[in-house]
DNA sequence: CCGACCAAATGGTCGGACCAATTGGATCGA
DNA sequence: TCGATCCAATTGGTCCGACCATTTGGTCGG
């Protein structure tokens, strides 16, 4: 086992949560309790609620219990925990978060065409070259997709929309890379996405900015979400 | 003191960290040494730091210390400790919040008028009523409008989307109810707001939805700035 | 100069003790 | 009966000291 012991126990904890076991209202047993039970000490025990606090899932109060927070206040990192529960991939809410994503990149290239410094634009060319190169390898196609959406978000000027994007963004997150090897869009989709982009950056375009990005994620998401359901198919697809 | 051990350790560094005491990638004082500076035990540092941790601003890794993490790959919950800083409200940053706050809503506006079940409907007509009615004392004028924001969220039907909101919007983390008190849009404004999206809703024009929500998030932008700008001036103009 | 090795530093876990706030039932009075 | 008061059990908060596990950095030998 890899990993420490709070951390581990914050997983249960977390899971059984996020699975309904501890609705929202009810307190978690008691520390002493929860120990005994893990096979841990109340130490670690306390150090996994102190985890599971600060990310919004409990409440703990001095003489109270730790009592299990609604959903909506929790903050945006559990998300990535409740997108792959028990292995299986939250459809509706990964298009939610999708969605999300989605405004947020779209905006930020509307800020990022207006501020972005000419280092930036010029770096940004360059990933631009590399998408729209047809010899580009798949997995660099890809990195170069997602470096150009970073740095995007960087250009934007806008600390706490590159914040929230970080937050927001499964891509970043592992357990997703399988499924973006199957992201590659058409040549002519890509050109366009890319040829546009790049008048935008020239000319400043703000909304020519927005709307070519906003295109480009959203033809790529329907793509993006059948190649997840495709790969996480249970098992007897993939011969290994 | 009010609050416990562990959080006031948890601000100390905080603290810290965001006034550049520890730059990213330094390593934090060893957990004895800082339970011994601070006069705590060495529990309630690590409780501490596992929150730090949480919240990005760290990385603890056994055997190294406790790395300090670049801001940006921090949970959006820092904001609200770095947007008031040693009592100063850092503008700048107060902006790009609300900017961000400004694509979530406008977004939610569209989804919601599109999703929203009859019941949210009358819901936001009820509160539109208030806000429309100059009779309304300023502090349910506000309330209304919050609940009237809350409401489009939550019925945007996107659960990321409200979370996101819930950590990018200062409004609900006080500190700036005072500021909120000066928000009163002039009599048309407020009646052309609510006009138009009483018949947004009506009609189910997301257009229209989002971009009545967006002028009128703006057009506040600058009242709130400048009311914030008047009342965290350091002493001498509020008479007590 | 390089790799192996070792000792110090540092985080992780443990057990137990005691303090502090909350809770819920028991008790008492109106 | 209803309400407030009080008290004991529950439960979180802090502290102490010990030991384990990993990393780090320097030392030694080749």
């Amino acid at each position: 086992m890899a990993e420490a012991r709070h951390e581990w126990i914050a997983e249960q904890l977390r899971g059984d949560i996020l699975r309904g076991a501890y609705p929202a209202g009810v307190r978690l047993p008691a520390e002493r309790q929860l120990a005994q039970r893990l096979g841990a000490n109340r130490s670690s025990v306390r150090e996994a609620l102190r985890t599971l606090e600060q990310s919004g899932l409990v409440e703990i109060r001095h003489g109270g219990g730790a009592t299990v927070q609604p959903l909506r206040q929790a903050s945006l990192d559990v998300i990535q925990h409740l997108l792959v529960l028990d292995g299986v991939v939250n459809r509706p809410l990964l298009e939610q978060v999708l969605e999300v994503h989605e405004m947020l990149i779209v905006e930020a290239a509307r800020l990022a065409v207006e501020h972005a410094s000419g280092e930036q634009a010029k770096e940004a060319r360059a990933l631009l070259a590399v998408a729209a190169d047809p010899a580009t390898a798949d997995d660099d196609y890809i990195d170069a997709i997602e470096a150009l959406l970073s740095l995007i978000a960087e250009s934007s000027g806008n600390l706490v929309l590159l914040m929230a994007r970080r937050a927001v963004n499964p891509l970043f997150q592992g357990s997703f890379r399988e499924a973006r090897k199957r992201f590659r869009a058409p040549h002519e989709v890509i050109a366009a996405f890319t040829e546009a982009l790049g008048v935008a950056i020239e000319t400043r375009d703000a909304d020519l900015a927005a709307l070519t990005v906003r295109r480009f994620i959203r033809a790529g998401r329907s793509r993006a979400l059948d190649a997840l359901e495709e790969i996480t198919r249970p098992a007897g697809d993939d011969p290994r």
